[in-house]
DNA sequence: CTGATATGGGAAACCGGTGTCATTTGCAAG
DNA sequence: CTTGCAAATGACACCGGTTTCCCATATCAG
């Protein structure tokens, strides 16, 4: 009874090609040839491996179809540390993309501003061969980074807040049309006085959301003062400061378009301990609707970008040629932010 | 002049252990020693394969280690949705202990609840060969995974609230003894009305932290009657409503422990939304310390755990078999968690 | 009926490492 | 002067796929 050769076999390890191979009769050739759906076989030859590898269960192994094939099958995600919100929706956005494919996330953080960071990205890239990344802002802004990719060929694609150059590697968010529109529906409020919180120097999305907001200005007539105009770096400490900066003016701005949703909290937490209430003495208007914008009281109105589908697109861009798309699926490189309106906006008091 | 076999080959593809064996004057399993620093070597071969493989750049294909292993250097991120800092957090950990190492982290979110969660997990784990995995809060409690790890022969780590049985597989933070310190806290300011907003029933953390808020209650004498506690799900929109529940009360309480900062947020939210001032009419008492405790007016007093050095011990858990770890170094199971005083707590007002 | 052309499928090399085992050498012990 | 043993290294099979090349058979034109 005990006798059969090996018939525990299936069930300790993984059933390999060779045994789909044998258990079908046929070569592991063949068998490949059926999983890669290459080269031409009989339908009945076909049909019988199918059926073997149902009923075994049978998976490739990914190590060794990446050693043969010399690459493989792990796309990467480099990211600064902006907000945690959005790195995490754009891996979901990535991953919903690689569902069902043979496609894994590898994360990996990088610190700008070391100047290991470019060698960093570059082991990680060549070690792992990835077969892609994606690049998140701010990051992604670094022309290095691409080139980078290209020079160990490796495919990549960069998230930013406008098209900088080949739409091939790039997705992006027309964060200026939507700037704009925020901006419309202050001046609509009656909102004159505007005050702006802007984001680092050098950054891309920086420079576009303030550019927005300024056409917006311009375009109504509106004239803006330099005072009006605070640095912010992106983050809430820094939103606090460049709102007490403003409300150090005399007159004080009457609304304040902060170019993140963090810096946007901060002008509220600010003004909350000056006593300022919004939006009745104060409007605010954010960016990247994060979850603390719904969070906060009021609730802040702000330009919401569709992170998950950005994600989703890049991830596509990518495995695009591994796992060829219909045409009407063909992904888009340039996404439309839309203003949600919260509570933070209202008209100016007087 | 074109006539040259393979002239090009040095500046496009990468050298492979055959090149720096060539070069090196020795053979590839020669060579293999001295990367993985197994079996004895001459110094002087070491040091002129050191040198070798130092001016090609060198790096050996993961994927081909990963073959001839029979597993491969990823360790996987489990998680379902908790909040999104939280997870980033632990990638961080994680990655700061994965640093200069061969490993990669590979992030898989998952659906609880759906019912192809456990096959999910599965082909993730079995398709990939994973090395291990880290199971996050809340679906690190689903023994069924554990299980399923084993079977499959994954390493794996559970995070969690409490240790549950193996403290092997497990790193915890000790969420009761916060509690109860926090607990005190608003007890010693004179408050005598607490109400609590509960996890999700079936969650060890929510049944820990009810624990450890009921046990304080009790030590000081305090009865708490059913109606101060209010059922939440984790959720901001949960805590909203929790709050109007224990706001209906009469008299209501003048304290809140709410078992998370994003039920906390919400608590904040409906209390300004009824115009009830906070900490002047109401404390508020959080639990995670996420951004959005210290980004609400006011700032939240909450319960601070140590989340990315709890990500990085789970990970050296987990590779400490590979990587050798000194005594001193050897990663606790247990973690304390902090009271972080901030300012939703005051006296009660009367 | 012969030779040309497709088509299905196999043998063996290969991808880049690691494991096992054998071999060579140096040196201390018998 | 063996013998014995450990250190240093190499030869070779192997991990589980893919690719190249080649053969066998079937089909078809002449």
């Amino acid at each position: 009874m005990k006798g059969e050769p090996k018939p525990r076999m299936a069930a300790a390890s993984k059933p390999t090609i060779n045994d789909i191979a044998r258990l079908a009769g046929v070569s592991k050739k063949t068998v490949s040839r059926v999983i890669n759906r290459s080269g031409s076989l009989n339908e009945d030859t076909r049909e019988k491996i199918e059926a073997v590898i149902r009923e075994t269960g049978y998976v490739p192994n990914p190590q060794a179809r990446a050693l043969a094939l010399g690459r493989n099958f792990l796309i990467g995600l480099v990211h600064d540390n902006p907000n945690a919100q959005m790195i995490l929706n754009m891996q979901q956005g990535i991953l919903e993309a690689l569902r069902d494919t043979d496609f894994e996330l590898v994360v990996r953080p990088v610190d700008r501003g070391s100047p290991e960071m470019l060698d960093d990205v570059r082991s990680f890239l060549v070690r792992q061969r990835l077969y892609g990344v994606v690049l998140l802002p701010p990051i992604s802004e670094i022309d290095a980074l691409a080139r980078l990719c290209d020079e160990v060929g490796c495919k990549y694609v960069r998230m930013g807040s406008s098209v900088l150059d080949d739409p091939d590697h790039m997705v992006a968010s027309n964060d200026r049309d939507a700037v704009i529109e925020a901006t419309r529906h202050l001046i609509a409020q009656g909102h004159r006085r505007i005050g702006l919180i802007s984001g680092p120097h050098g950054f891309n999305s920086a420079q576009v959301r303030r550019d927005g907001f300024e056409f917006a200005l311009a375009e109504a007539g509106i004239k803006l003062p330099r005072s009006l105009v605070a640095d912010g770096q992106y983050t809430f400490e820094s939103g606090i400061a460049a709102a007490e900066s403003l409300f150090d003016l005399q007159p004080r701005p009457t609304a304040i378009f902060a170019c993140n949703d963090e810096m946007a909290a901060g002008v509220l937490y600010a003004a909350r301990s000056r006593g300022i209430s919004v939006p009745e003495e104060l409007s605010i208007i954010g960016f990247d609707d994060t979850p603390i914008a719904a969070r906060v009281w009021p609730p802040l109105t702000t330009v919401r970008w569709p992170i998950v589908a950005m994600g989703r697109s890049a991830a596509l861009k990518l495995i695009g040629d591994a796992t060829p798309v219909a045409p009407e699926d063909q992904e888009p490189s340039t996404f439309v932010s839309t203003l949600v309106r919260r509570g933070s906006v209202a008209p100016p008091a007087k």
